[in-house]
DNA sequence: ACATACCATAAGCTTTTATTTATGATAGAT
DNA sequence: ATCTATCATAAATAAAAGCTTATGGTATGT
């Protein structure tokens, strides 16, 4: 059965005029025009679909059936048109952002307040570890992905939007809390409560101490920087994180940051995905509003 | 927007596949006959359908949209191939029958034994009359019509399958009961019950009184035949009816046919449609099957 | 670095499609 | 009986659709 839409379109408007000539019209084409697609229409399905009683034409019982499903077809061609036409602009379309664990709350702030410009875009967000993330990418998994230091070896196109200062933090009545450009030998005395491996913070962590020539004493490993945060809070060891996750424990003074050596470690959030992922206008309108918001965002806080 | 089902059949394809060599195996096609084939499509849509990062492909967001729709469009077309597949036959149909209220209960008992022999066609029955019956054929409402004496005005096609005798009846212990080949004068005294006008019944028995040159009596008129049983039992006067309205009355001997000069009035049963019609297959095998079994009934309810 | 697997593009060719104009047939209306 | 509206058929044709072969480019994996 090898039938056409344009068959299709000729016989729903004959069915619906109930006459070749009146469907001609509404088609703007001559009358025999209309007589050869239906008699090819006819001769693909292989049987009749109207019959001719006098001068007046009826839909045969095939023709009936053919003629709600033709429709249906149509309706649903229209209707798969209105949405692309939608996901062509902004007023439609579906949009995967993936972070990395310590983006969570910035990034919430930003697809929240982009989500409210625009209804019509559903937003997902989801937040892993910088291992999940890099998989999401290998299987594109995600529009976009925010995350720091973005590996070199796959091809990625990245854009770099914010600063993201790793600082060394402590319960507020530490012994170094109140103390000035500690040394980095004085923090190898002390045990690390750290992210687990995989994790960006982690590497960033561990890759600057080795540059330093300091070798760490480690303690419990936490798989999220709220683990940590409350870790440190209850007196397990010294931390890492970048200053993003503390914006609440600063301000309720449950956290202090250590000024040491060479602190912070200065680090960036990167807006990151495939070379060549076509981004859809939603994703392309996320990338811009976050290279832009990133740096308002950022100064209140600096403030530390 | 001008987008072919060659287009679909191919892009479901390549998104099943994930994969346009794949597709094209799966298709019997070279490569780039796929290739162009979504490229079209994907300009006739005007936005891309799907995105290639590094050597795999994946369906952009109005890519799986499409596909959604897509596939649902195959799947209607090919449950309505199948539909009409089983219409080409007798397994699947339609079948709208009328016929005067005097056949009915005959044709009941047709049409069920028909309908159980083709448990896939759906058969309704409709029963009005003579007058009723020619506004269905004016507006083919019906596939086929089981009438009396079909209008030789009209453009039909007709069949004979059956007599039709109309009887005198009386109350079981009339006067006349028991006379033998009564004179139509000696009617001529009695009260009739008759059917409505427009009734064939009715025009067939003014005919017949009119050629005789007897004037006739005309009472209380009724819609049914049903209803002239009843008020002839009541003594409401004779009636003039089919004998195939009778089996049950004479058998329990409620109604008496009496010995009238010249009755039965003969007439005969009809298929009818309309000249140029096509009927279906189960039209065609419902008419074939009344031709056929319309005179094996008839022995059985000629025995009076 | 090289081979491999995939997709894109170009050129060329055959077949089909979509129409039109012209004409014929038929049924209903005047 | 003639006119009119309507559909069918035929012939001609311009456009396009649908392929194929040949070739080129680009990641990926060895």
């Amino acid at each position: 059965m090898h039938l056409t839409l344009r068959q299709l379109k000729v016989f729903e408007s004959v069915a619906r005029n109930l006459g070749y000539t009146r469907a001609a019209q509404e088609l703007h084409l001559t009358q025999p025009a209309v007589s050869m697609q239906i008699k090819q229409l006819e001769e693909s399905v292989g049987i009749p679909l109207f019959e001719k009683l006098g001068k007046k034409i009826y839909l045969t019982e095939a023709g009936r059936e053919l003629y709600g499903y033709s429709s249906s077809i149509s309706r649903q061609l229209d209707e798969v048109d209105e949405i692309i036409e939608g996901m062509k602009g902004l007023e439609r379309g579906r949009l995967a952002i993936s972070v990395a664990s310590t983006a969570n709350s910035f990034a919430t702030r930003l697809l929240a307040a982009f989500s409210k410009d625009h209804a019509g875009v559903t937003v997902s967000l989801d937040v892993t570890n910088r291992r999940g993330l890099l998989s999401q990418l290998a299987n594109n998994e995600a529009d976009l992905v925010i995350m720091g230091r973005p590996p070199r070896d796959l091809d990625l196109t990245t854009a770099a939007f914010m600063d993201n200062p790793l600082v060394v933090i402590a319960p507020p009545g530490h012994p170094l809390g109140k103390k000035k450009k500690i040394p980095l030998a004085q923090l190898q005395e002390e045990t690390f409560v750290v992210r687990e491996l995989g994790s960006g913070t982690r590497n960033a962590m561990e890759r600057f101490f080795t540059d330093q020539g300091i070798q760490l004493t480690t303690g419990i490993e936490m798989t999220s920087n709220e683990a940590i945060k409350q870790a440190v809070e209850a007196g397990l060891g010294l931390g890492i994180v970048s200053i993003h996750t503390l914006e609440l424990e600063l301000e309720t003074r449950r956290i202090c940051v250590l000024d040491a050596e060479n602190f912070p470690i200065l680090r960036h959030w990167y807006v990151v995905h495939r070379r060549g992922k076509r981004l859809s206008p939603a994703a392309q309108a996320f990338k811009d509003y976050v290279l832009e918001e990133g740096n308002k965002i950022m100064p209140t806080l600096m403030t530390f």
